[in-house]
DNA sequence: CAATCATTTCAGTAATTTCTGAAAGTATTG
DNA sequence: CAATACTTTCAGAAATTACTGAAATGATTG
């Protein structure tokens, strides 16, 4: 693995750290590669400089761009594909949110729902039920909440986190005005 | 695996999910099983009840309390040992938001902030640094953020939750306010 | 349209992870 | 303190996942 220092540690954490966010090795190793690089590579450059079979790198490139994480680009004058990872660190972790949701949470929540219109016929599903209602109105709530956020602008967003446990005062003090103002501001 | 129909899909599933929330299949099971249960459950109970050895069920709740999703219970007049799943899914949630830090984020943030001390000695490494510098930084914010957030009540969390984009509403609100007042009743 | 270049697929192999049964360890009871 | 009840550990088996090289497919060029 012929890289620069900075470039390989990071590469190599990504490699072990991608089995705990859910890919292999190699996904893990590509993608960071990617990230980092200031131009767009080719499966033969990544082939070469991360010392894996030309088809595990075609393989893990299909799975990165299943995750809308690298995106096919093309280089003039070669008519390789090339590839890119994103450059905006906000819209990255945003696509994150949206393929973990998508395939993390969705099936659940639709598992859930569809258990929750079944009538329990023992008292340990009747109570079975009532926990995955709760688990379900939680998800519900966190995955709508997530997806409202994930519409608001990256400016935006950096102002709600600065305020960090900030939100707090700025809800109480909305309903010290008991609600009036902002609530009509929210429906409007 | 002898469970009531809604209690049985319910762990199924969350069999098949574990891979995908990184933990396998019987840890899946075990959790989900216990989750639903509305009394503690020994680990006879889990092995009659799932179909899985003795030693696999004592490795899987080790790993479940690892997580903090699963708690040690003693029942009066039984000297074995028994298991919950804690109640609140709020609290549920703010673990797994927890450990998943501890485990996924935390090592690379530790990672880029190593490398961000590095003088790169390479264009490459010098544009591989700046790029680590915007995901450190996003990982950074993001990550006190929810460091914050989880300090709040589950009740404060449903009401800000519940506020949707309105929070967007909240922030221009605040700011039509010159920042005075909010930013007084956050600093005492 | 043949030759060349580029990419994907896939069967088999390698590596890793999960699971089991047996043995060892720990605690409780009479 | 021996007998019993319960739990954990661990080496190897089973299952799963990752990776490779070879062959097939697809695209471009002269």
């Amino acid at each position: 693995m012929n890289l620069p220092p900075l470039t390989q540690s990071f590469v190599l954490h990504f490699g072990e750290m991608g089995s705990r966010w859910g890919v292999n090795r190699t996904v893990g190793q590509i993608y960071a590669l990617l990230f980092v690089s200031e131009t767009p590579l080719n499966a033969d450059d990544l082939t070469d400089k991360l010392l894996i079979s030309r088809s595990n790198v075609s393989m893990s490139l299909k799975e990165l761009q299943s995750w809308r994480l690298v995106r096919l680009c093309h280089v003039t004058g070669d008519r390789r594909d090339h590839f890119t990872a994103p450059d905006d660190v906000w819209q990255i972790f945003k696509t994150l949110a949206e393929e973990r949701q998508r395939r993390e949470v969705d099936p659940t929540l639709s598992m859930l729902r569809d258990a929750l219109l079944e009538s329990p016929d023992s008292p340990e599903d009747r109570h079975a039920q009532a926990r995955m209602r709760q688990m379900h109105d939680l998800i519900e709530l966190l995955t709508d909440w997530l997806a409202e956020v994930r519409k608001l602008s990256p400016d935006t967003l950096q102002k709600l986190m600065g305020l960090g446990s900030g939100v707090v005062k700025l809800l109480e003090f909305k309903q010290r005005l008991s609600g009036r103002a902002v609530n009509e501001s929210e429906a409007g």
